[in-house]
DNA sequence: GTTAGCACTCTCTGACCGAGACTGCCAACC
DNA sequence: GGTTGGCAGTCTCGGTCAGAGAGTGCTAAC
């Protein structure tokens, strides 16, 4: 990593205009249409000694010696840090997404899966969407279900209506009668509690049964492996847009970044590492560690369902994307699903 | 649409060897080709009169006038449906598929994502799966939970595990308590009734109480909308696996195919349409009506959970595919599908 | 520090050409 | 009559080439 040069005044403006310009046309900026378009008191001769500065400082590249510059990640990271201007959503965009969430379903999957849609409609990228993430989750209410003699599914209602289940096998057979009173005094010795608090209390509750037990454990374990499983489930939509950008007019490079995509493993480590106290963070190009991204970026940003109940939503989109729309819209986005979700009843 | 014209015992052994070569080359099969790697006992003469033949009645066509023949769609049809020779996945896809449903979790969600992962595995092309559809599908297990004091969870268990869960409105609090006692009213009268049955008993069931009858209303409307709400869910696996075929280097052509997947509802259309009863069924090519189809095929067949619950499973691939390492594979992943979600109890 | 001028470099496009691949057709053959 | 060898014709593909265009770096003058 270079050491960051400091830019004087010009050539910040400089390098700003490179990137909106490169950002909108696709194609690297020369020093005449800077010199036309952007700084009509400049001499383009001048602007191609700055622009040489900002190449020699790595904020810049050039494809060929003939050709025009374009951003390094490097120059993207500086735009996005210093030079960005803030940007809110069009009426146009915030009234599409009003309409969306309307029109969908009551249900914490199926807001989540509105949300990716939306998001990648109105950022024309590739939307990611993480289940919420339950920390220190209370329980609401057991339900305890005989599915063969020796089977039972655990119905698990959590904080914030999500719903967990979960099939135990055991030892002996179990009449429906039996679990319904097991499940009715569960749910008056464990609602409202974390699986924390219930673990330290195991004992007390179940020691009478072994069955009792076993299915205790079961719920407690199911909660503490919710994190673990659940956020390998990435949402993601939007494939479809990518295709239209003309970086990923070969094939090539979209195959790494539809297995990230499909497999999801990987995608869910780096939402995870996304900070709860930020506003909205950007991984730029070769910042990420993924090979696959590397001529990506991510603009991500969390929602809230409750404080303790959080989620990662973003976008992946190529580098070269209108990083302060897709900030405000990502922004937007993900304010109008924590709206629905906390709307959702608790 | 041409009438089948019948082809000659020889024509059909050089159709199918076009077939064949073309598959698995990728290249317009010249008759020189043939002549060598098929035919020694025939001239290149011979068989470019033959060619010629098939050309004239649709089964091949000619990208350009001195290039070798390339399959129509009629072609792969006649293909598939008269000259194809039964395949057998081999023991290496078999222990591959094995493998992966034993570390399936025990829920049908998982199990069919697992089957959609393991079929574009095997496959190399682009699962389709359908969630089961329930006709006729019992009930085996009511529960009320209260959310707020107005709405109430509705968490319904049907025949083979499927779990279904809707939020209701009510005019009136209404405590847990009685919630709790209303199910087991419910449990009690309802277990083992079909959605249809419940129709013509509500008067019997529930004229007691308004609250009781709108629950018991929206209970089924829960599971006759069943179908409609779930069929449009299509999981997909493996468009990773496109982007290396040949055909699809140009973006242009996996857009609209990106579309179908993401957007769904077109694609469940299709799926819906699969007759139970034949065992594997193909669209080849143009004989799909979306145009997104145009240049892919679909082999498809039936998965069943128990006689009642069946979904729709296989693959979109590209016309030029191995037809009949497809189906077998096919098959072999709905079988196997069918196995474990047996097994899940019911 | 800025600018005009200029030579230079590199890409892109279209034209062209030859090699290669296959065909269709014809006349001869079994 | 079906089959075959021969041959001219057609089309694609890859490579080369030249000219236009875009943009630079450098230099010398302001």
């Amino acid at each position: 990593m270079l050491e960051p040069t400091p830019l004087d005044e010009r050539k910040q403006q400089i390098l700003k205009a490179v990137v909106s310009d490169y950002t909108m046309t696709g194609m690297p900026v020369g020093s005449q249409v800077l010199a036309a378009k952007y700084f009509i008191a400049l001499s383009s001769a001048t602007i191609r000694n700055e622009l040489a500065d900002l190449v020699g400082t790595g904020y810049l590249q050039q494809p060929h010696t003939s050709a025009g510059r374009v951003p390094t990640d490097r120059g993207y990271r500086y735009f996005v840090d210093f030079l960005m201007e803030p940007e809110a959503a069009s009426a146009t965009v915030r009234r599409t997404v009003k309409q969306e969430f309307e029109s969908a379903p009551r249900s914490v999957d199926g807001i989540l899966e509105k949300a990716a849609m939306v998001l990648s409609l109105v950022t024309e990228n590739v939307s990611l969407v993480t289940a919420p993430e339950v920390s220190e989750s209370r329980i609401k209410h057991i339900d305890l279900v005989s599915l063969e003699p020796q089977a039972v599914l655990i119905i698990l209602v959590l904080e914030g209506n999500l719903i967990k289940q979960q099939v135990v096998h055991l030892e002996r057979a179990t009449s429906q009668e039996d679990l319904s009173r097991m499940a009715a005094m569960l749910n008056l010795k464990v609602k409202g509690q974390t699986a924390d608090e219930l673990l330290g209390r195991l004992e007390v509750l179940g020691a009478e049964k072994a069955e009792q037990r076993r299915i205790i454990e079961r719920l407690i374990e199911s909660i503490t492996t919710h994190q673990a499983q659940r956020q390998t489930v990435v949402l993601h939509d939007g494939v479809r847009n990518l295709l239209r950008h003309p970086e990923f007019v070969e094939v090539g490079r979209l195959e790494e970044l539809m297995e990230l995509l499909e497999q999801g493993a990987q995608l869910a480590s780096i939402l995870q590492q996304v900070a709860f106290e930020k506003d909205v963070e950007m991984i730029i190009g070769r910042e990420n560690t993924s090979s696959g991204l590397r001529e990506c970026s991510l603009v991500l940003t969390t929602y809230r369902m409750t404080d303790r109940i959080r989620g990662t939503i973003g976008v992946i989109g190529p580098t070269r994307m209108h990083y302060g729309q897709v900030v405000a819209r990502v922004r937007l986005v993900s304010h109008a699903t924590s709206e629905v979700l906390a709307h959702l009843g608790n």
